[in-house]
DNA sequence: CACCCGGCGGCTG
DNA sequence: CCAGCCGCCGGGT
């Protein structure tokens, strides 16, 4: 309860600073950013949707990325595979095709599911306690 | 401008 | 753990 007034009043807070609204800046950068972040994720490791638009410097845009990675054609070089929502489970629907590539990208990384889940503590990046860090101290 | 709808996330019951 | 509800924010109608 606590949590969503403080989300209601950061979104007031947000719509005074930004009433000017000057530019809309059409954010063609904020895909680039999300691929750029997605490309960071080491092989056999895993980010949340979130996580991804923390490192892409895009805190609360989740869906953004999930909406970025949709539009996305599947190029050799980038890792969509590695994106899974913050429960540790893979988005797609269990029983489709999207569900299966992804799942068999991630065990063939050597990445293990319980229960159809992955332990975010073991697989996630980056390591929470560095996330942590870098948010409130910056990177480096 | 008003809705509607997401490869989401947090909290609650 | 699961189901809902809500808040967020881009994008489409």
């Amino acid at each position: 309860m606590a949590s969503r007034n403080k989300q209601k009043a950061r979104k007031n807070a947000t719509r005074k600073i930004s009433k000017k609204k000057t530019a809309t800046v059409a954010p063609a950068n904020d895909a680039a950013r999300i691929i750029a972040a997605i490309k960071r994720i080491p092989r056999g490791k895993v980010c949340t949707y979130g996580g991804v638009a923390d490192v892409a410097g895009l805190p609360r845009r989740a869906r953004l990325v999930g909406t970025v990675l949709r539009q996305t054609p599947a190029s050799r070089g980038l890792p969509w595979f590695r994106v899974i929502n913050a429960s540790g489970r893979i988005s797609f629907p269990l029983g489709s095709d999207g569900y299966a590539r992804q799942r068999k990208h991630l065990e063939n990384e050597g990445i293990d599911f319980v229960g159809g889940r992955v332990d975010l503590d073991r697989y996630g990046w980056p390591p929470r306690e560095k996330l942590l860090d870098e948010l409130v101290w910056g990177p480096g």
